[in-house]
DNA sequence: CACCGCTCATAACCCCAGCTTATGCCCTGA
DNA sequence: TCAGGGCATAAGCTGGGGTTATGAGCGGTG
């Protein structure tokens, strides 16, 4: 209660609705979103703090504090345990999600900090480094925790000059070809989607719209956008006019969100957007988007060994 | 672009398994995100601060501190202001999925806190409360910020009970049918998709299993399910013989990934994962487990009016 | 019955992360 | 040449979070 009056100053800014960073008052730390989650699935207060390496008044007082916090009751405390209650598992899990995008967070930084020591040496085009390494590495930690691994993203020329003159030791592209001088193999496929949000016109009309409607539609598009502005101009003839350009994925995203446009971007960048019905999928009739997804190596160098295998292993997953 | 500087500065790790909290020592707070994200968007580090509403110092030396924390250079400084590096614009997506995960807790949580004095009063099944409705609320705060919304979720029968009792202004439930006493719209579909991890068998067999093999397989579910359970066994003429039932939807989701076995989950839930190929979605022949999402109120109150229609209209999205 | 083991809570103390204000340097544009 | 925006440094303060020590319920057990 007395609800934390939260200053209502909302100065509409530009291209955001949200505001401020209201939000770190409001939401706990990720210390103490670990702690709630190790004592859902520990049913105690104690274990959990003993997993997590702090005392036992250490973690009941914390969680306490983000009871008191939220305004919400989490636990029911007994002596004989802690369960969660009712809206304590439905915290819960939203605290899964942002400790789950924690750890995406921690394997990408791990990685991009490049040590010179690193066993494996990767270069990944922008979406796949984006979206799908993070969680490779997460996999490949649990399985060889002593893997150092280092990342560099790009498009692919750059992917594939790291490769050629050593610096790198795995590739990951998207794209239509191999690019000269590599060998690779598909590791799985993706589809580049046209995306609106759910109030555009497009998302609501029943003929969707064809290739020409398409190409003569100004889209938000990556700057620079290699695989993504290959693959669409070989599917579309010419270049779709590009009515802005923005410096990452999520920016796109959420340019598109606020009604800037349509986008054309990858599944793997729009997947929890799409499942929220932040954003909303039009099919373009006639229009093959997909693309493969390859690992890529020097030419000639025939097994790839060690680290290298177990990376190439967890990237080969189904479709 | 996107080296990334050296610095060899590794604290030498105490060769722990990681599993302990280890990660709010490596990813910097949200607070100090979300200025990381401004920056990004404003160009500046003062203007980052005046929006986030802290000093100037404070700014530079917290976004200073998580380059150290981090071991990489995030921003180019210049007299003129600062532009992300190739690796900060990286570390910044990831970054602004966290804030996006840390939005719909926070969304989640002030409507499940419940104010007496709500104009709202929703009452939803868990998957769409958990999954669907925090993106609706960040909507709706978006266009109407002084709706108060409360939340409560349940079953089917809760829902439905919240609404005869007047407890509830307006409900959402998954299943087959409209409870009684209830109008109803359908505003979307999902499917339950059957998720094994990609090393299953199942997500490398070329011939998918069929219903009578999936109804052999000891499945793992979420407790009382309710509107999952029912569609299943609906499709399945019997019920699949659970092997463990788990409290919440992502500690199922995390048990699958473990290995622990097969689960049935909404699409809604395994979006990011199936994306992010940790979970592989296995076809099952001539088992249709589709089910309308629909949005409930009680029988005879004709329009739904102010903020009822309001939610209704944000929930009420193509497909 | 009394004891031990487990649980959680409270109390007193300490430390460092992060904020603030005040100031200085650098670059650019008028 | 000066004004102004942008970033960095230097002091001093505050509080959240951690620790150890201790107490209080409840349950199984000799």
């Amino acid at each position: 209660m007395s609800g934390a009056g939260a200053h209502g100053g909302s100065p509409a800014s530009p291209a955001g609705p949200e505001n401020g960073l209201g939000l770190s008052r409001r939401v706990p730390d990720l210390g103490a979103l670990q702690l709630l989650l190790a004592v859902a699935r520990l049913g105690s207060l104690g274990r959990a703090a003993r997993e997590c390496g702090v005392s036992q008044p250490a973690a009941s007082s914390r969680v306490r504090a983000m009871e008191r916090q939220l305004g919400i009751a989490l636990l029911e405390r007994s002596p004989r345990g802690s369960r969660l209650t009712g809206a304590g598992a439905l915290v819960t899990d939203w605290a899964r999600r942002i400790v789950e995008s924690a750890e995406v967070f921690d394997a990408g930084v791990q990685a991009l900090r490049g040590r010179r020591d690193s066993r494996l040496r990767v270069a990944a085009s922008m979406t796949i480094g984006e979206y799908l390494l993070p969680g490779w590495l997460i996999a490949l930690r649990a399985r060889h925790p002593d893997t150092v691994v280092s990342l560099a993203a790009g498009n692919s020329a750059f992917v594939a000059e790291r490769l050629r003159s050593g610096e790198a030791d795995l590739g990951f592209v998207e794209g239509l070809t191999v690019p000269q001088g590599l060998d690779g193999a598909v590791i799985g496929h993706d589809r580049l989607l046209v995306v609106v949000p759910p109030a555009h016109p497009w998302a609501r009309r029943r003929r969707p719209p064809d290739a020409r409607e398409l190409a003569a539609t100004p889209l938000i598009l990556r700057e620079e956008g290699s695989g993504t502005r290959e693959v669409l101009a070989g599917a579309l003839g010419e270049l779709a006019v590009p009515l802005h350009e923005f410096p990452s994925t999520t920016a796109v995203k959420a340019a598109v969100i606020g009604g800037a446009g349509p986008a054309v971007l990858s599944e793997l960048a729009v997947g929890e957007e799409l499942a929220a019905r932040r954003l909303v999928a039009v099919p373009v009739e006639g229009v093959a988007l997909r693309r493969a997804l390859r690992a890529v190596w020097p030419k000639g160098q025939r097994p790839p060994a060690g680290p290298v295998r177990d990376l190439l292993g967890l990237s080969r997953l189904r479709r």
